[in-house]
Formats: structure tokens, C-alpha cells, sequence
DNA sequence: GAAGAATCTGCAAACGTTTGCAATTTACAC
DNA sequence: GTGTAAATTGCAAACGTTTGCAGATTCTTC
């Protein structure tokens, strides 16, 4: 105590300078020696290491980011394009980005998130990443950004995104393979005896899109409706939404084909309100496979997407591009999970 | 086109002395005009913006930074304390994230996000703090790290903690009153018919502590029991140990006040998965109000808080206290929301 | 004990901005 | 025209680190 009580931060030490002061040496040994490098000597790198703990001195970032050109921080863009209301909600996107941080920080490196609205700011990944703040982009979602992702592609390699691959994308993408999934949806919902389906979600999203595509190949293929039912993902909106859509076609709807697990929720409840019975006289498969999926009442057939080797896949690629690789896309299976809903 | 397809990022301008010596004035003028401040010629100014528009020039942060000593950049910690799964995987923490990504960006903020283990790594928040890229940080949880935010609050004002209010602390909290709402789980349980109470989830975390010791007190004046039915978080595991503890006491509970929401749709799903009635044999009352609440079978009864609110003030006080101002704690009412399964 | 090699350490110049101060230009009044 | 004030601009020193280079020390080996 006494004078030491501002140790541990602050407590006069607060550069290199300040430190190789008190241990005698240049700042340069320090900053050595701090960095563990082998030119410095043992006894030396000890004694710093000791004043370093004692004052709990920790170098400047912002310093050291400068001079080294690079911060040890990935940047994380969540492009909130065409949800009217701008807010991060959407629980697999912030799932996808607890894991990241999980994955991140097992690499060393920080994750620095920004929200971003494409509408009001239009010039937002060339902000993003020519701050200076970060050595690499992760997008969690197009969006509606697709053209602008590939502009950037072209001069900028550090950037991995989140979303759908198209044919031909100059981009590098980690994603399921919706429009595989949106088939197998549609299949499983028509092997369980649906005959009218419907696909309850917003088409805009290209994620969304490539999901109703690929449902859309089997309904054609198999001679079956497949009605397009809009929603928001907002969960306030979502309710009101979905009731509509039942009211408007009740008993006309066999089958239906969720753009995610919480629509998809969203609509059991709304099914189980209104005493329809499920997958008596409706079916629903959801997409996602979130952890509501298991919980709801029946527990809701779904298609899953690995969530966890996205995560992975989105940092492995992004690191490997740090390093000066130009990698593929990564198009990850979707998977069939069957509960009770269809 | 042609040897402007650089354009927009790099185009060889890449500092403001590269900006200064093409638009024929110092580093200083540029840095002037860019800032905005009034000391430059609107003529300069007005070709000095043209000239970095063209060029996509972007300011190098880092740099800004360094000189300014400021950075823009708050620090949002999750520590992760008694969950042995290490992982931000918390619904309720994964939205408060979300909206203070919003709230902070409308300020003009960016987040930098940073996961924490506590148990390897206790130096975790001096650490932050120390590292000069953030001017101010948000612990979201207190997890088991009560006393060591308390050590860094005397030293460090900047900073604001979602979590559990106690009496006399000295860092300054934003979180809901989750004795009261405890307190108001309890009576309405017993309000809806129950004698033999169950708490579900963790006491360790302090707001969980709080809650249970909320839910005790009506306990303790009412005359009625009240066990504890420990459980994790993790989804995965959540089942199997709900599962458990209502195969030891079948019959004998019959009201449950969950820790969360989370644990309340896992339990209402076991529930219904074993044909007990809901709020028939047993109640339910869980915590948090996500929309997951709306979604279950029946709908959730539950004690809500209010997120936004709560996003919003921590953002407060923490703009607040970078001012300088010595800001008090923020407590919110926890509120009942009556649904169906109490 | 001296020459040469091998280790360590210090010096000083970056990294790209911002900003106090001083110098310059312009505006204005006489 | 001259003098003074006001408006702009340039200069150069920070911010705290890292690192190439050169100088200084220590260690080998004869």
C-alpha cells in the first residue's frame, strides 16, 4: 500500500521509456524483450518482465499498431440492408458471432464490431477498412451489399463474408448451401403429405432467396404450389405478420417452408393459437437448426446449418488470406434434422 | 477506369502528406480541413475534401489515435466465469450486445468486443483497459468477477457494468433490481396456486443469487418451500440436467421459477415431453422476457427486463463518465408479465 | 592476453496524425 | 500608402512503439 496503491494500472509507468528508465536499459531493450524476442538477454528480459509485472505496465496498441502497420484486429460488419428496423437482432447472426469472438480470441486476435447501415452510409467497407483499425473484415451477411462486397473483393484480400456463393463470385464466402436446403425443406415437407406449400419469409435477403430457389426446383419438378409469404425478421413485426398470412390462407396451406427456426417458431405459436394441428393438418420445416428449434412444442423439423465450422471456416480463411493466400470459397452442407413438425 | 481503377482505396494516396502535397498545402492544413474546424478557408477546405473524396482517403485511426489519446473505440468485456463451456452463448447477453452496438454506434462509437476467461487469464481487465485502444469499457455480467471489477473502479472511471446492484459497491452498475424481481416470481407462483417451490439454474452468478434470494424471502414469510435445481446454461446440457431434476422430483414441485427464459422453455419443453400440465400440476415462471417467451407452449409467464432501457443506460452513463462525471448506479424495475404458464 | 566471433544493447528514425506557436497573408480603417 | 487586426497557413514537436544499424560487451580459442 502506500504510494503503490495506483499499481496495476497507471502507478507513473505508463511507456516503455518510463520502464527502461527504472531498469536501466534503452527503450528498445524493453520493447525486445517484451516481445520475447531471443536478442535480448535472460537476466536482462527477467528483471524487465518482473518491473513490467509490478507496475503492470502494458504497451500501447495504438502505438505499437502504427509503427508495425498492422493491430490485431479483425473487424466484424454486420450490414443491416433491408430489415427496416436497423437493430442486430437476428439470433443466428449473433450466435455466428459468439463464436467468432470464441475463435477469434483462440487465434489473438480482437474482434471490433460495427453495425452498418448501407442505406444512410453507403461507403461503409471502404470506411471500415481504411481505418487503419483493423487487418481484416469479416461480413457477417450480404445483405443487399453483394455488388458493393465484390468491388471491394477485387483490391482487398483480408476479407472473408458470411452469406450465399453464386456462380462466378469474385468474393470469398463461408455459407451453407441454401438452395441445397431449401430443396431438402421442401422435399421432407412433401414426403410428409403437404401438397400446398408456402415459403413464410422475405425473398429479398439473397441467403433467403437461394433458400426459396432451391424449394422452388422441387415444387416444379414435383407439380406443386409454392406461395411466397413475406415477413419480417423482427420478432414485434413477425407475430402480426404471420397471423395475416394464416388468416388469409386457412386451410388453403399444407406445407410450410420457414425462412428461419424463429419464423418458424414464430408460426407454431401462432398455428398452436389458432388449435391447427401440427403436422396433422400443417407441416413446417424451419431453417438454422437454433437452439429454440429443440424447444418449441412439437420440436420443430429444420434444416441445419453448422454454425460452429462456419465460425471456424470464417476464420481459417480470413488468417490464411492475412498471410498472403488467396483462398476458395467454403460451401458448407446442409443438413436434414428431423423432429416432429413434418 | 484506367489507371484510376485504384480508386477508393489506396489510389497511392494513402496519408495526408500524400493529400497535403497534391492539394499544395501542409499535412497541418489537411488535418484542419478534415476535422472540420473553422480555422481553414472554406475555398481550402472545400478542394481539400474534393481531393480525399476522390481518392477514398480515409484517415489512419491508429495514428489519430496515438496523438489524440483517444481512440473512439469502447471495450465491451464478457467475462465468462462458471461456465465451463466457454463460450458467449447467453440469449439475454447476446442482445444487450446487439443494442449497444446500435446505441454506441449512434453515438459515434465503434465496439470492440472481447471475450474473457477469467480463470486463465485474471489479469483480463487491467488488461483492456492498459492496452490504449479503448477510452472506456462495458463489462456485460459480473460473472464471478465482482471484486477484481471492484479494484479497477477505484483507479479507472470510465467504466460501466451490466449486472446485480449490492449494497455500498463502488463500481458503477446498469441492471434490473433481480431481488425484487425474485421476490415478485415467488408471489406470483404462490399467487397461482403452488406450495412447493423450485428454483431452477445456478445460484453462483450474483444476479442469479439475487433472484433466488428474492424468490426466498416470499418463501421464507409465505411458509412455503423452496429447493434449488442447479443447471448450466449450455443448451446442450440444459436438457439432460432439467430432465434429471424432474425425474427426482416428480410430484413433489410444483412451481418452478427459472433462473432465465432459456431455462424456462428447456423445462417447458420437458415438461410437455413427459405430459405433466402446465400451469395445471405445475407453474412456471422464468426470467428476462426474450422473445422466446412469446413462442412457448403455453406462452412464457415471465419477470421482464427491460433490455433497451438497460442498453441504453450503460451507454449513458459511460458517455457520462468519459466527461468526467461520477455517475451513480442505474436500477430498473423488473416487471411482470403475465402470460399463461402462472 | 589478444584477435575474432558471437551476443547484447543503444541510437535514432520511422509509423501518420494533431496542434501550439509563429509566420504569413489578407482585410480594413485611416 | 501605412498600420493594425484578423484570418489562414506552415513548422515542428509531440503521441509510444518497433527495428535496422552500429557500437559495445562478452565469450572463444589459440
Amino acid at each position: 500500500m502506500g504510494e503503490s496503491d495506483l499499481k496495476g494500472r497507471g502507478g507513473g509507468v505508463r511507456t516503455i521509456t518510463d520502464l527502461a528508465r527504472l531498469a536501466g536499459v534503452s527503450p528498445g531493450t524493453v520493447s525486445r524483450a517484451l516481445a520475447g524476442k531471443s536478442l535480448v538477454n535472460a537476466k536482462t528480459r527477467e528483471k524487465i518482465e518482473k518491473l513490467a509485472r509490478e507496475h503492470g505496465f502494458r504497451p500501447n496498441q495504438m502505438a505499437s499498431g502504427l509503427r508495425r502497420q498492422k493491430t490485431g484486429v479483425i473487424g466484424v460488419a454486420i450490414p443491416l440492408g433491408h430489415d427496416v428496423r436497423q437493430q442486430i437482432s437476428d439470433t443466428f447472426f449473433m450466435t455466428l458471432l459468439g463464436l467468432l469472438a470464441d475463435e477469434l480470441t483462440d487465434r489473438g486476435y480482437d474482434l471490433m464490431l460495427r453495425r452498418v447501415v448501407p442505406l444512410s452510409d453507403e461507403d461503409w467497407l471502404d470506411r471500415f477498412i481504411g481505418s487503419g483499425m483493423i487487418d481484416g473484415v469479416i461480413v457477417i451477411g450480404q445483405s443487399d451489399q453483394f455488388d458493393r462486397i465484390e468491388d471491394v473483393a477485387d483490391g482487398y484480400l483480408p476479407m472473408v463474408v458470411w452469406g450465399n456463393h453464386s456462380e462466378g463470385q469474385r468474393h470469398c464466402v463461408v455459407g451453407t448451401d441454401n438452395r441445397l436446403g431449401g430443396r431438402m425443406a421442401a422435399e421432407r415437407l412433401i414426403a410428409s403429405g403437404a401438397r400446398n406449400l408456402a415459403f413464410l419469409g422475405d425473398t429479398a435477403p439473397i441467403e433467403f432467396a437461394a433458400r426459396y430457389a432451391g424449394a422452388l426446383d422441387v415444387a416444379e419438378r414435383m407439380g406443386v404450389l409454392l406461395r411466397v409469404l413475406p415477413t419480417h425478421l423482427a420478432p414485434d413485426q413477425l407475430g402480426d405478420e404471420i397471423a395475416a398470412h394464416l388468416s388469409t390462407h386457412a386451410g388453403a396451406i399444407d406445407g410450410i417452408f420457414a425462412a428461419t427456426d424463429t419464423i418458424a417458431a414464430a408460426c407454431l405459436a401462432e398455428l398452436h393459437k389458432r388449435g391447427v394441428a401440427v403436422p396433422g393438418s400443417v407441416r413446417i420445416v424451419g431453417f438454422d437448426d437454433l437452439p429454440i428449434a429443440n424447444q418449441t412444442v412439437p420440436p420443430l423439423t429444420t434444416i441445419r446449418q453448422d454454425i460452429h465450422a462456419g465460425a471456424r471456416g470464417l476464420v481459417d480463411l480470413l488468417l490464411r488470406r492475412l498471410a498472403g493466400e488467396e483462398t476458395e470459397s467454403l460451401v458448407l452442407p446442409p443438413q436434414l434434422k428431423i423432429r416432429a413438425t413434418a
